[in-house]
DNA sequence: TCCCATAGCTAGGATTACTACCTATCCACG
DNA sequence: CGTGGATAGGTAGTAATCCTAGCTATGGGA
């Protein structure tokens, strides 16, 4: 068993998505992205990168397309309409999901101060 | 497939450990006291917080004892030394995770603040 | 009487991210 | 020239996690 493994724990998807809102990027630039935005914490494998991407063009929260670029071919993503919904759904729950956990960690009664 | 399915993200170990910080408690009442600490979000099934704690317990980061209380036997938990260690570097480590996402999310460069 | 809260449990499934592997191009360096 | 690294895409199979759905049992209140 291993230490560092899953370090994403579910919240990939909001952060392929996010990655997504200035513009259409391909893959690899968004790997890249993630791994730049995060100071190298979020480094991921392309086996996680490019399944998850697929995995969100079925559910249509992003469309790709092929086009070459220096004899390299590549497939940009950019976000549907409802991928920029799910995005901000998501972008809540995860505040929410956050507040959560650190009260908790914190020792905080929840934020119900009357 | 189900929406809200999923809800702990792989840091329910955390939340499990956090809530024995402040002494024994049984499964059930640990159950109630992430319900209540989280303000409702973490409603947990006893599915998911009973197989938790005997993983915790068998990776000796918790240890049970049985007791009986009002013709209701209980399995007390406590954290063990190296729960406590666990529970340390996973509180940091939950930091930096949701400080990486979070800047992700708000599209902010990482915390290089010069 | 019957149901709810309390208290414990398991089996099996769905989802997720990972490891490990593969192909291919362009460019820098020796 | 040739080799390795960065760029760019991919898959198969596995481990881990949390969930659903089901089970047993007691005590107390409606």
């Amino acid at each position: 068993m291993k230490a560092e493994a899953q370090a994403l724990k579910g919240h990939l998807d909001v952060l392929l998505l996010a990655t997504l809102e200035d513009g259409p990027r391909h893959g690899y630039a968004i790997k890249e992205a993630l791994r730049e935005g995060s100071g190298g914490r979020f480094d991921l494998p392309t086996g996680t990168v490019y399944p998850a991407l697929h995995r969100l063009e079925r559910a249509r929260l992003i469309t790709g397309s092929w086009s070459t670029v220096d004899g390299r071919r590549r497939r940009s993503y950019r976000l549907t309409a409802k991928g920029s919904r799910q995005l901000a759904a998501d972008r809540g729950s995860w505040q929410e999901f956050a507040t959560a956990v650190t009260a908790l960690l914190e020792h905080r009664p929840w934020p119900a101060t009357p």
